[in-house]
DNA sequence: ACATGTGTTGAA
DNA sequence: TCAACACATGTG
């Protein structure tokens, strides 16, 4: 057991060597010199005495007595964390708070909390104001109290992200036949990319992460930019992969969202249009027949299936899969 | 007395 | 926004 940590181990599947600075969802760059700044110079000594050692982690400050600070700034303001024995749970603490306060733009050491990875804990974390996650953090309660919250959707609490979360609609777009064509790129209608996904100034590209459907929806990423040539927003790199495996044929529609709240985080559904469509017809007419709030992550997981069993498809198997995905 | 967290500042 | 640093305040 653990006597002094409160971050740690248990809370996630952080367990990575040392990681440098990560970026959320949309982002993909990040990576920020790792330590090279670090393991050099203060060692022991002289250090002793004065100098204090500065941490490799964002949002941590050394204390006096050998411990770690966390702390995170909103507003000019600079917000306590608390002070921990281990430089990577003053961390890991940050990263918490960050992921609370910044939501999707949240810069963290370790690899973010993401819905895929613990929809748990991510509705956890969401769940609560931004004080109760500093006065978790501060008193070390973090881990037993995500030990003791309900595990998902509970009676008491309603669900927050199982099964749909609070998002809105960005726009539709009926995917035309070069959308779904060789080209291997959908074009983003210029009033809705301007809009929504504004691409800052130089950018060449972003990766922009999109969730299918609710929790644990698979998550798909795409590369996004303005192409000069034809003066259009596309996505492109991931975007073939995507019409391959949802079946996309030309008129069907594709609906963008993004949570509100704190974690922005982007959705993508598809929407087929009624009628024919081929072999994969079936896999459209059964998702849509069991939930249709989920239709889209049921789709996902059963194209999992497809890909393993590629032409042998088995019914029994997606059925199974979808009950018990529910 | 010692640990914790704030005041403050300079840099980015 | 961020961390370094000094030190006021809290706490056992």
């Amino acid at each position: 057991m653990e006597t002094t940590s409160c971050i740690d181990s248990s809370s996630t599947t952080i367990d990575l060597p040392s990681p440098p600075l990560q970026r959320m969802s949309s982002g993909v760059s990040a990576v920020t010199s790792p330590g090279a700044t670090t393991i050099s110079s203060e060692h022991s000594t002289e250090a002793e005495s004065k100098k204090l050692p500065s941490s490799q982690y964002k949002g941590v400050v050394p204390q006096p007595n050998g411990r770690w600070g966390a702390q995170i700034y909103e507003k000019h303001r600079r917000v306590w964390l608390g002070t921990f024995n281990l430089e990577q749970d003053a961390a890991r603490a940050y990263d918490l708070a960050a992921q609370r306060f910044r939501g999707r733009d949240a810069i963290t050491n370790f690899p973010p909390l993401s819905l895929s990875s613990d929809p748990h804990q991510l509705s956890f974390l969401l769940s609560r104001s931004k004080a109760e996650v500093v006065d978790m953090l501060r008193k070390h309660t973090y881990l037993d109290e995500l030990r003791h919250s309900p595990p998902l959707s509970s009676p008491n609490h309603p669900p927050i992200l199982s099964t749909k979360p609070a998002r809105e609609h960005l726009f539709d777009k009926a995917v035309t036949p070069s959308d779904v064509g060789k080209l291997n790129r959908l074009v983003i209608p210029k009033q809705h990319a301007e809009k929504h996904f504004p691409l800052s100034d130089g950018a060449k590209g972003v990766l922009l992460n999109f969730e299918e459907g609710g929790a644990g929806g698979k998550v798909w990423r795409f590369r996004y930019s303005y192409w000069n040539s034809s003066q259009s927003y596309v996505l492109t790199k991931g975007w073939s992969r995507f019409v391959k495996e949802k079946g996309l044929v030309a008129g069907d529609l594709v609906g963008f969202y993004r949570s509100k709240g704190e974690e922005r985080q982007l959705y993508i559904e598809c929407k087929p249009r009624s009628g024919e469509g081929g072999g994969v017809q079936m896999l459209r007419l059964f998702g849509v027949n069991i939930v249709k709030a989920s239709a889209a992550a049921v789709v996902g997981s059963l194209n999992l299936n497809r890909k393993r069993s590629l032409e042998g498809i088995e019914v029994g198997l997606f059925k199974k899969q979808c009950v018990g995905g529910l």
